[in-house]
DNA sequence: GATAGCGTGAAACAAACGTTTTAAACAACA
DNA sequence: TGTTGTTTAAAACGTTTGTTTCACGCTATC
């Protein structure tokens, strides 16, 4: 009975799981191999190393979601909009390509939040710099599409506050099990991801029209 | 020559740097007991385990933390301010709290959003409980303030607002050292902590302000 | 000044890790 | 049929990990 899937998706499938459930540090090959149920040679084989599953891994988060933004970006920018009207599309557009992340399975979007997470804190930034590059596309069209319905502000402030809504979005999908388990237990809400990912948009907004200050030192 | 500070004071301050640098799980107990010369035996002596070292490295941020925050909090709630001023007032207080932590060492601010983010995508969460129940006459000081300069909305709905907010701050403080080189790098500015720190007040507060939608799944 | 008890030093423990190596089985293609 | 590339199997590699053990030095109290 031999599986349809190849060795390689098998492994990366596992390898999805695993990562998410524990983080990469904390995942060893033999878990992985044993749940794809292949060889433990096959990762070093396949992959080259265990960094190089990570990446490949990463990989197959990013090249869907790139299309998909890219495609909503230009849509977006051929729709004569106001300012504000731009940002909420922009981002519900967002948040329905990261609810596409999660249509397999519903920890897939915390693993992408998180993988996003380490590849920012990371000391080297190995991963961020090998995203950056493989997806410059998609990025750049991305921030541009952002930067022109926001409030006039230089480059470098732009971002920062980019950064802002990074952060808001990934702490919160990456968190997302705990605070879903947290909110049932506290407040006898049991919320789906759509609803976790959807109230997100209009904070999402209120801070990318934030007015913004001149850089200067606290009081 | 013996040096003026405690077994426990040298490998907590050691524990720090290196925890970090590199993170809780990829800093051995061996490094941290050699830079802070100390034997390897003394961890577990002083701290039963390297969780526990981990949670004593935590308490030394949480508890001059929780402190001044009450402090401040109590403060603030005797002022009679609008709302939208006691936010000000309130996002300021806290970064000047949290740049506090970073007056020994630039990195500690890092560090210490780096703690929370593992404390809450960390799979049981056994740290997040940890801090929730040891400072949680803090937490709902801080909280029930938060909530008194919002705008209308549920206890729950608050709860994930909160958590919006939070991770717009961990993220950038967690990714400060990233970001401040590729800013560096990218539009030649050099920015410091407390710059980094400062402009989030602005944002926070319109986050915060952002208009409450009701829960409902995206079109 | 003997005797606890606490702290330290150095060594060793068992387990887990990523990686490599060897060999054999299987596939597709010339 | 023979050759080449892919996959599996099993074992071992050398490191590194957190933790434990035991003996020695110190200090304080009786």
């Amino acid at each position: 009975m031999a599986s349809k899937q190849s060795t390689v998706e098998r492994i990366l499938d596992a390898a999805e799981i695993e990562f998410g459930a524990h983080g990469f540090v904390e995942t060893s090959l033999r878990t992985i191999t044993s749940k794809a149920g292949v060889n433990l040679a096959a990762v070093n084989y396949h992959f080259g190393s265990k960094k190089g599953l990570i990446q490949a891994v990463a990989d197959r988060f990013f090249e869907p979601l790139s299309e998909g933004m890219i495609m909503r970006l230009q849509e977006l920018n051929q729709q004569q909009l106001d300012h504000h009207q731009a940002l909420v599309k922009f981002y519900q557009g967002m948040m329905l390509e990261l609810l596409n992340i999660a249509r397999r399975n519903p920890s897939r979007l915390a693993l992408f939040a998180r993988l996003i997470n380490s590849a920012y804190s990371q000391g080297q930034g190995h991963l961020r710099k090998h995203l950056t590059h493989q997806y410059a596309p998609a990025f750049m069209l991305l921030m541009q599409t952002m930067a022109n319905h926001m409030p006039a502000m230089s480059h470098e402030q732009f971002f920062w506050r980019f950064h802002h809504l990074l952060g808001m979005m990934i702490f919160t999908l990456a968190s997302s099990e705990s605070l879903t388990d947290i909110c049932a237990a506290e407040y006898d809400a049991e919320r789906s991801l759509p609803e976790v990912v959807q109230q997100l948009v209009p904070v999402l907004v209120a801070a990318a029209e934030a007015p913004v200050t001149a850089i200067e030192k606290l009081a």
